[in-house]
DNA sequence: GGCAGCGATGCAAATCGTTTGCATTTGGCC
DNA sequence: GGCCAAATGCAAACGATTTGCATCGCTGCC
């Protein structure tokens, strides 16, 4: 049990208002999805494709359903694509308002995943770029560890 | 053409040092390697196992033994592996006294990449450690943006 | 509430990067 | 030169993800 500060539990959208999202970009609020999102609302902690299926209850719908489903779901901006360095993608729910930029202390051993409340480069990244020609610049930062339990 | 600073031009080690850091860890010094490293140490900038099969003389090697090439290098301290966010590994030749830790700023239109010099976390990581109590913590960090000729 | 139409889904096959089994070759060392 | 473990070629296997296509089911509209 890592005594990492967690971020605050932010506030969950309910059902209806995430339906609501889903049809105000002209998308259906399917059967499939509605799970999805539930499993998503359940637990924060990014997940991945198969994760999502093996919580949803039997066969509610196919593996690529899913990966379809959160593709969209990325692009609407309701939940946000993790890369925790296994060459496995993950997600997790967004609220309407966060851009979901964040980062991730991952145990190297037993891939338990703590949120950090850092973010070390908000002035290094105008520097970068400024320096570099570069725009739009921003980053991705993900920690690396030995978690107590597996120490 | 990114103006960005770009780390010194390190003294590369000469094929026959490389040679010789090999025999050391009781590993051959094959054609294949040699070849594989020639390509490694005439770009410094991390390539990917397919863009070093495609700049080896026509057929010198199966895709196989570059794979297993770049994961013996890599055991053996003398590449190091980047992840620079697109699901393919990308390998850069080590000197012998340098632990590889860098980070880049990548185009995302054209994959353009540059390295960067900083290295934002030096306290942040112990801070992360003691909080947390994981051990042996360590960091990836990438940027991302779109390079002067992209944009 | 019923319907048409477009978006969504299931299923299977395809992709892509990477790994591996196995028979054969080769570099390092005496 | 010869031995032998290490290295390689080739093809098949893999795991994550994507996609083609026929079918199905939300939604907005009447
Ligand atoms: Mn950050
Ligand atoms: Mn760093
Ligand atoms: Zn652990
Ligand atoms: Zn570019």
């Amino acid at each position: 049990m890592p005594a990492v500060t967690q971020s605050l539990p932010r506030r969950l959208a309910e059902m209806p208002v995430l339906a609501d999202r889903l049809r105000r970009h002209a998308r259906k609020f399917t059967g499939a999805r509605q799970a999805i999102l539930a499993v998503l609302r359940h637990d924060s902690r990014p997940m991945s494709n198969k994760e999502i299926f093996a919580r949803l209850p039997g066969g509610l719908c196919d593996l690529a359903t899913i990966y379809r489903s959160l593709h969209l779901l990325e692009e609407v901006g309701m939940v946000k694509r993790f890369d925790l360095g296994d060459g496995v993608a993950r997600f997790a729910l967004l609220r309407e308002d966060d851009d979901g930029h964040r980062h991730h202390l991952v145990c190297t051993r037993c891939a338990e995943v703590v949120e950090i409340e850092e973010c070390c480069t908000p002035e290094v990244e105008k520097r970068i770029s400024e320096r570099s020609g570069f725009k739009a610049v921003t980053h991705r930062l993900e920690f690396f560890g030995i978690c107590p339990t597996c120490q």
